[in-house]
DNA sequence: ATTGACCTTCACACCTATGGAAGGGTTTGA
DNA sequence: TCAAACCCTTCCATAGGTGTGAAGGTCAAT
């Protein structure tokens, strides 16, 4: 398929497509008229790329992540230098870490609107069973960045 | 406490506290002579948006994200304007995704780990530091982005 | 030939983050 | 008292990242 159809398959626009091709993260065969020329597998591609950016990755560090994340079995195992493997490890890392945040402070959120919801648009009181009203940063639902 | 204090025990420079007072991420009270003077809470506070930054929120969603975090329990929910909390379910929303994102690529990578341990030069094994939930049978690690 | 989809390339917008200079006040300690 | 170290503001400039817009030309089908 050409650009379009994927970019209407994919949400992503053409404009886009072709930045992250530039980018490397996605390349594509040619037609002879020199138009871009992608198979289904791309559809995937595409989802997975905006997946990992929207989750925070860079485009460089998506570009050592793919070869990897493509499932064509272990094939590639061989590929992965000790430098690539070392980075893989980094970002595992990295998303350990901003996982644990975003979950921490979706749960804030999640009680948050909880409480709205129960208490309405009139000032709730705190007729929580917890008790604790978390002095200095107790429960706060800090997690730590880098 | 005086900025430079805040600084050291944050790791962040006190040009970017200025930065992230001045994008409404955080304010400080002012001594007599206009110094700015936080209390301990604000250590974990910039943290907080230390944690928020990297998980790939913008500033403009942290300012909104923040009251709700605090957890002076029911203070803020007469606060909260129903634009608010609109804003507060549709991030919240992209906050799941974004985990779920996040979780099926992870373990894509852990999986690709285990893997070239296996088969690669130095077989080890490792446990899961995080023991999130895992879906299982998912194998392939896209997420929707968008 | 006109239309629509495609091509490349240049330039730009926004965001986070940082640096420096100018010009001036405050604290601390020798 | 004097200097060093810290703090203040404002402004300007920069860097790298993601993402767009538009110009000018090509390809293919009606």
């Amino acid at each position: 398929m050409r650009i379009g159809e994927l970019s209407k398959r994919t949400g992503v626009s053409p404009r886009l497509l072709r930045y992250y091709e530039e980018q490397g993260l996605i390349g594509a065969k040619r037609s002879p008229n020199g138009y871009r020329d992608y198979d289904e597998r791309y559809v995937d591609r595409v989802h997975q790329v905006r997946g990992l950016l929207d989750s925070g990755l860079s485009t460089r560090i998506i570009k050592q992540l793919l070869p990897c994340l493509d499932r064509p079995d272990a094939i590639y195992v061989s590929d992965a230098t000790p430098e690539t493997i070392a980075v893989l490890e980094r970002e595992r890392e990295r998303m350990d870490e901003r996982i644990r945040c975003m979950v921490r402070n979706r749960e804030a959120i999640t009680d948050y609107l909880a409480r709205v919801r129960r208490g309405g648009d009139a000032p709730a009181e705190e007729a929580d069973p917890t008790g604790e009203a978390a002095p200095a940063g107790a429960s706060a639902p800090v997690a730590a960045g880098g």
